[in-house]
DNA sequence: CAACAATACTTTACACTGTATAGTATACTC
DNA sequence: GAGTATACTATACAGTGTAAAGTATTGTTG
């Protein structure tokens, strides 16, 4: 099975991220995983490719971080969506219609596509 | 309309193109507006985008280059899919398949996203 | 109880890709 | 003959995924 390359998923690991973190907090560890497991055999996201993009997503006030003691009695870094994360999740889906679309119409069908009609057997 | 951002579009443009040069060779030029037409509405490709990326694929040995006299007496440089092309726009289809599979998965619903259930009204 | 695996986060650095910008030159149109 | 559309070149930048190496803690297994 072919993994993702960065060149598909690029632009869109922050989008995921964010759909996540939509429906309530969690922790980097957990992101990685519940990611991998919900696009199993098509999602194989490492740790160290989650942490980064957490710290921009943070920086740019995306998401904010808070330390809390988990049940397990280990420190845990939960982030949690803000308002700004929010619209930022909404603009992202949209632009992912707008790409689904555009890709669609280009990738979809391949006739008709040049202005002028190739002769056959030319040697362009 | 909100144009897609470079993070959306982000290794998608060579796919695209690619893509345009599948049906015959064509030129910089035409293709370009043969994308913002294709799609339009949603891509707005500028010239500055697209010769780059053109130089990028030769260099990568995914097209090749012909100058050749057009019928209006212009010097057109015509690029065309090569085999290495072929292979390459097959793959970054099976990818697109993937990651509308796995962005469908984690964008589409946002339940049960979460391995512990949210406390209400839990400030966290 | 020692050893190892799983959990959990930090930091640094790199490569790839879209894109803006500025420049050059030719054909067409009014 | 002036302006617009066509057509390509070259450079440089910023954003993003990702690998790699390191540090700790908790849980498990012999």
């Amino acid at each position: 099975m072919t993994r993702l390359s960065k060149q598909t998923l690029d632009g869109n690991v922050e989008t995921l991220i964010l759909a996540v973190l939509e429906s309530g907090p969690s922790y980097g560890y957990a992101i990685v995983k519940e990611l991998n497991e919900r696009a199993e055999g098509i999602l194989q996201l490492g740790e160290g490719t989650i942490y980064p993009v957490l710290y921009r997503l943070e920086e740019k006030k995306l998401i904010a971080a808070r330390w809390r003691l988990a049940e397990n009695g280990r420190q845990r870094k939960y982030y949690r969506l803000i308002s700004k994360g929010h619209k930022a999740l909404a603009t992202n889906r949209r632009q992912w219609q707008m790409l689904s679309a555009a890709m669609g119409k280009v990738l979809g069908s391949a006739e008709n596509l040049l202005p002028q009609p190739q002769v056959k057997g030319a040697t362009i």
